[in-house]
DNA sequence: TGCATTTTTGCAAGCGCTTGTAAAACCAAT
DNA sequence: ATTGGTTTTACAAGCGCTTGCAAAAATGCA
């Protein structure tokens, strides 16, 4: 007797718009999925009857089918940092221009969970995978190559295996930056890096060192301190740095972040920048350009390689033959008010 | 001849551990998908298959079948504003906890979009939705209800439905903020509003006009200029604003971001900040405490909240039956260093 | 008008998985 | 040993869709 309130309305499905519109749901299906050879009278009874039911095609079902499941996943370390935020913004614009859509998975610099995910999105996920400046492992790599699924490497190069690449000149960013610092007379230069295991860490360090070289001033390994491309890290390198009986003049951050960080500890120092002390970043991330003082960094063109990832990854896809494509876009110095000549 | 090299290893399913491990598909996909009647031994053999074959669940498939799909649908307005990062990352981290993934839909306000990503999540695409700040359209709220779909509302209510919601107390916080200046001793204040079809946008305004009212001071029409809740629009109100002949001595705007843009507009005037006008913000995003001066702002738990969002949705999807829950978080005042006595 | 083509449509199978139902195996107790 | 009840496993069907193949309808041409 109790009124089964039973809602939950089930969606409408081909077989729906077949009965509605008197056709059999294979033609409806290849109506609805593109050309075919369907004759125009029953493309637009069709069409109809769908946009009547409001019909919206079963993704899942699609893709189980052998369809595009019409989704790309998107692999990223961390939310927290504005600069994968930039290339994740570049990748959304691009991808939502082609009507695809995104799954986000956030490793979180998580021991294994990378292979995790990749192997959930090889199965069926998605379509394609976007990595970005994952920590290569060549377990996952090797998986993806096998299967010959379609993934585009950003801001991280494997140089060992055949994959698609999209990254910026860090190297030649990092001598520019370290350049100009050596111009305006500063010799003694901290440098706090990145993580090691990001081949971009490496080659930043790599083109301040080259750059010191070619500038003769001698590389001291006292001025290297780690990092962790975030702001503590690079918080706690700096006061490593100004701990030291012959503070450097300047300091150059593997990242933005890092930079950022060096700005409080010199500021809670008690010193000026760029009056004391210089500072110079690299990524040049939203926060760089409202920071006091205004950033002097090495702008990548962040938001630019998320959407060339993505166009390589759809190319790819059309014509899973094409040639492996790797993508090194410029990079350049901004410069601001965080860097001056030396003092002293 | 021609030694065709077809590689694409295809995944291992259900059959190819059951055919490893001597048991049938139904019992492995017992199993795997958790608990159930399973002898010891077997649970132990199929597990063993499962992992050496390197065994993944299609989710696809999963879901088709009627199983969870583990996604939850995100829809956010846009992904260049801080505001919705913070909300995401907090979605993000509660989510990872609880092994679902993300699905991640951008609408960049785009009229109708809103409508066509709902139904796509609701069609399969995702177990349940969570929609940020999203611009309410009854269409598709009625949607959701219609077929009980699970969803949350983060920052954006709507009385006549019986949705669940997270939100932050905007109108006491612009009230405390407005009380804050004027107690400073400012009576022309500007204020940059938002957004007019968001309600926090419209609280916030209706928390500055009250504490204006409670202080008698008089309303004035012609201080509150529109803005859109981005740097642009911030910067263009206060051209506008600073234009006046009766300049203000202090500008409130509707968010951070509108704040930044404000304070951009000031500085080309050759005005300083806060000796000869006072800026306050909402939301308190991270740039907030990186500008110059660090800005004066209303907090919302932008992070919890998305938090929140999350561990609601996750209840329901537990509980279908379970009661629908309003969620109003507190904001905060955080006192920096943008606002100060008035000069005249 | 009749026959060979070509265009259009329909049927069946299957993607990888879950799940209701029934059969098999097991256990203790009679 | 046999019975009754419980635990464990297997089979079948089906989720919504795509697609190869074949049948039906439409077309062209002699």
């Amino acid at each position: 007797m109790a009124e089964e309130t039973n809602k939950k309305k089930r969606m409408p499905t081909i077989f729906d718009i077949a009965r509605e519109s008197g056709f059999s749901y294979s033609t409806v299906s290849r109506t609805l999925s593109g050309f075919e050879f369907v004759k125009p009278s029953t493309r637009e009874k069709i069409v109809e009857a769908a946009e009547r039911l409001g019909y919206v095609p079963n993704q899942q079902a699609r893709s189980l089918a052998g369809g595009p499941s019409h989704l790309i996943g998107v692999l990223v370390p961390t939310l927290t940092n504005d600069y994968i935020i930039q290339i994740l913004q570049g990748i959304d614009d691009e991808l939502t221009r082609s009507s695809y859509n995104l799954i986000l998975y956030t490793t979180n610099r998580h021991q294994g969970t990378e292979a995790t995910y990749v192997a959930t999105i090889m199965n069926g996920a998605a379509d394609g995978l976007l990595l970005v400046a994952p920590f290569i492992t060549d377990s996952y790599l090797e998986a993806l190559n096998e299967r010959d699924f379609p993934y585009v490497l950003i801001d991280q190069d494997y140089e060992a295996e055949d994959s698609m690449v999209v990254k910026a000149t860090n190297r030649e960013g990092a001598y520019i930056a370290t350049q100009y610092l050596i111009k305006m007379g500063h010799s003694r230069i901290g440098f706090i890096a990145g993580l090691p295991q990001l081949n971009s860490a490496i080659e930043r360090l790599a083109g301040f060192r080259e750059a010191l070289s070619d500038h003769g001033i001698p590389f001291r390994e006292e001025y290297v301190v780690p990092g962790n491309f975030e702001m503590r890290g690079g918080y706690r390198a700096t006061r490593e740095l100004l701990a030291r009986s012959d503070v450097p003049t300047a300091i150059f951050a593997a990242n933005d972040l890092s930079a950022l960080g060096a700005i409080e500890a010199i500021r809670e120092r008690g010193l000026r920048i760029p009056l004391d002390i210089s500072i110079l970043g690299f990524d040049d991330i939203p926060q760089a350009a409202v920071a006091y003082p205004k950033l002097t960094t090495v702008r990548q063109p962040l938001n630019q390689m998320g959407r060339e990832a993505v166009n390589l990854l759809l190319k790819r896809l059309q014509n899973p033959d094409m040639d492996m494509v790797k993508l090194t876009l410029n990079t350049q110095l901004i410069i601001r008010d965080s860097c001056d000549i030396p003092f002293d």
